[in-house]
DNA sequence: CGCGGGGTTGTCGAAATCGACAATGGCCGG
DNA sequence: CCGGCCATTGTCGATTTCGACAACCCCGCG
């Protein structure tokens, strides 16, 4: 069962669920050839857990108060390059996946994997390896004909459904309201709906717009 | 500490995540007076290990697929009424709270506590309690204002997420376009959206729409 | 039987959005 | 260098929706 491991894998487990956090952790520690070095709750903590500890590979949740993964992943991954970063997610939101592979996160796995998969996942990423998680991958590969929008059309979208109204959006991008319209109206062309509340609809049954609660503006 | 335990708390882990069960079950298993006797993933699952083991305590998550938490727990509970059932959610969704209280629950904790409140409100469970959480119980005092749409407006919602327009919405439904704007207006009041486009995205996130396709109609 | 909530309808003017057109400048790839 | 896509802005009137009133009917509940 445990083949004198030459040098066990030391990981940083970050997630803000102390339940979810502690179970992984000791869960992980039993397992052979893993070493937890650390655990942190939020960003900010396991940027300094990092330095302190310097693991191997970094477990990181997505979604988590204040400092989310993604930033923590860019932030991790400014300061140290050569960090494998591996992202775990509840819900599997196509937004977080692009962008923490833009990020730099080196793999991306859901929640919903079997315990064997994540410490496969850990091993590859260890070892150099991407992964991503099938549906994922296959989702991902989909993502180019799913988005019929451009990026700022993309931007009008998030707006619309929060709620703001052509004059507000207008204020918010710096643009005319004229110009807000003429997104609003590619949009709905595009995503073939009559209205904004349809466009809105649409965008959630696309993908386009996460379940979640939106982005944090910049 | 205390290894010779009178009787350990028996229990059962009910979670599709497998991630976050078996980390719960290998945590709360290394707790004195405790004692995992069955993982489900689902609520047939859980119905059939309940049966089997006939744990103290289950600990079940609300959200699975298929069977979900709440449906499990009504269940249980009609075979088994004196079954102690302790609710896990990841957020704080209030018509599920309700729902799962009214389904028999004896207690709704969420998974952003730290370990040893979990661990606490399974005693107090087991010991005939009603934990429900700080947080929780405060917002439960206050569910009145947070009403959830009447049969007619989630109705309402529903065609005005397929983007039809008021005039549309009143044929389909055979009403006059003038209580099609008492609905709407009633709709963004209580989801507290300025838009029906954020009416539609609010009905997203609190999950009174699917992502799926829209129902077909009779 | 009265009370309250849900569903229904009405009116009004004011505000927002739509729709269809045309035009400019920037940037990328052939 | 040119064609095409994207973002931008403009104008026009027509249409839709909004918001805030008030009112009625029906039904279940105490």
């Amino acid at each position: 069962m445990t083949p004198h491991t030459a040098a066990p894998i030391r990981l940083l487990v970050v997630d803000d669920h102390p339940l979810f956090r502690e179970g992984l952790a000791r869960t992980l520690g039993t397992e052979a050839g893993f070493e937890i070095v650390g655990q942190a709750e939020n960003g900010s903590s396991a940027e300094s857990l990092w330095n302190q500890t310097k693991p191997d590979v970094a477990l990181i949740d997505v979604s988590m108060p204040g400092i989310d993964g993604i930033e923590t992943v860019r932030r991790l991954r400014a300061r140290h390059p050569s960090a494998r970063l591996l992202m775990l997610t509840s819900s599997e939101d196509w937004d977080d996946v692009i962008a923490a592979l833009d990020a730099g996160a080196s793999g991306y796995i859901t929640k919903s994997v079997r315990y064997g998969d994540l410490v496969a996942a850990v091993r590859e990423v260890h070892a150099g390896g991407r992964p991503i998680g099938e549906t994922v991958a296959r989702k991902l590969a989909a993502r180019d004909r799913d988005s019929p929008l451009t990026p700022r059309e993309l931007e009008v979208l998030q707006l619309l459904r929060e709620g703001l109204s052509i004059d507000d959006m207008g204020r918010q991008l710096a643009i005319t309201e004229r110009t807000v319209r003429a997104h609003v109206t590619a949009i709905k062309v595009k995503l073939d709906a009559a209205n904004t509340a349809q466009a809105v609809a649409r965008g959630f049954e696309r993908g386009l717009l996460a379940a979640g609660v939106p982005k944090p503006r910049s």
